[in-house]
DNA sequence: GAAAGTCCTTGATATAAATCAAGCGATTAA
DNA sequence: TTAATCGCTTGATTTATATCAAGGACTTTC
């Protein structure tokens, strides 16, 4: 994380973490009301994090991997207001916010790392109004599986197969579309040539193609 | 804001405001691709933020406020990643960043104020996600007008009636349906006696008939 | 005070996605 | 090995909202 700091600096900001915790597949980290203490960065492992209806409506919320954080909607009221399944056997940071906020008091470099976390979260989202409000079913789910590759990439994986690790209902979810629709997208895109899918893995064929679906205005041939 | 804080404090507080800045109706404050520096505190009048695609879609992500913080988004990458544009004729207090982080370090009282305010930002957009996600037209319909003088009622309107400061066609971008959709909807809202519409004036005649059509589960007589 | 420009309403029709329904494939349990 | 469960696919049909189209109501301009 930050740099230039010393041996001492770097033990101290080590101590934001409390504890590590592990949690099963299927568990959840934190649940809808919850009291808000801590912060929890991913360490292993993949979550969801969703909002649920007072008429059983879920709405998945976003889909987190490791090194990504989570939790930071509980700070404003000081209780959680959604949950966080583990969608694989996972192990998280546990970061007392009472911490974070101390260290962060200390250290400008941490204080800047955690204001860009949660600016970071609040321009996801902006885009997560774009996708769910403007795009049509297409759009989003080839925006999914790029933003996906992206990031798993990001953490050495492939940058053109990846194991989905959520059902197509929680997709679906996410992305404001039914399950039926997600699996008929991807059939879609499969005839298409465009991906290869066999349940849960998925391999990009032609990313060029799923970029200019998320960009339709760019005709194919532009000169 | 924070109480428990000397004059000499309360001084060092105020110094967070660098200017203040007129922004008249139809002008933006800050649009996509400025450099980020400072935050903006609504003094008097109202905005809407919007991101726009690179095909031109556009999509209306907030409305606010006196009393609301604008600019969040510019943090995470020092630029701003969406435009904000005054509805009405307003007022700013600009408090540049730097600003904020340095007294946040110095007043928890004001660091909390900081984390909460952008917790609240995501709150806020996690509840867009359920509202674009999984509610009809309606019932998203009703959730807007239900928020908005509630907001409006905090700030000491009246919590029957007001005026709306942005067009049919930026509130059906904001929710995700065309403007046509949001007039039809506004007049069925307005034959079934629940509200009263004429153009941007709207009273709200059976405030607990539109938070039933917001949870559409709690059925009409349950004893 | 007429003309032009916005914004809004309403009707007719089209369409993307939802819903309903059936069956298949893979994994888990017995 | 069979049965049961869960997740996925695909087809037929419905539906909510979008789109297309016309006209009306305000507001601003000259």
């Amino acid at each position: 994380m930050p740099v230039g700091l010393d041996v001492n600096d770097m033990q101290k900001l080590d101590s934001i973490v409390a504890t590590r915790k592990h949690v099963k597949q299927g568990q959840m980290l934190f649940s809808n009301g919850d009291p808000f203490t801590s912060l929890y960065a991913i360490r292993t492992g993949f979550f969801k994090t969703c909002l649920s209806n007072e008429d059983g409506r879920e709405q998945v919320t976003g889909f987190q991997m490791a090194g990504e954080i989570i939790g930071l909607d509980g700070i404003v009221s000081d209780h959680h207001s959604c949950n966080a399944v583990a969608l694989e056997d996972a192990e998280v940071c546990v970061m007392p916010f009472a911490n974070v906020e101390d260290l962060s008091r200390e250290f400008p470099v941490l204080q800047r790392h955690v204001h860009k976390v949660m600016s970071r979260e609040i321009v996801r989202e902006n885009g997560m109004m774009m996708m769910l409000g403007n795009m049509r079913a297409e759009e989003r789910l080839a925006a999914f599986l790029l933003n996906l590759v992206q990031r798993l990439h990001a953490r050495g994986f492939s940058q053109s197969e990846m194991i989905l690790r959520m059902t197509r209902e929680e997709i679906g979810s996410y992305l404001g579309l039914k399950l039926e629709t997600i699996s008929r997208t991807f059939s879609k895109l499969s005839e298409d040539g465009i991906i290869e899918v066999k349940q849960r893995y998925v391999r990009i064929l032609r990313p060029d193609e799923l970029k200019k679906i998320t960009n339709p205005q760019i005709s194919p041939s532009c000169s």
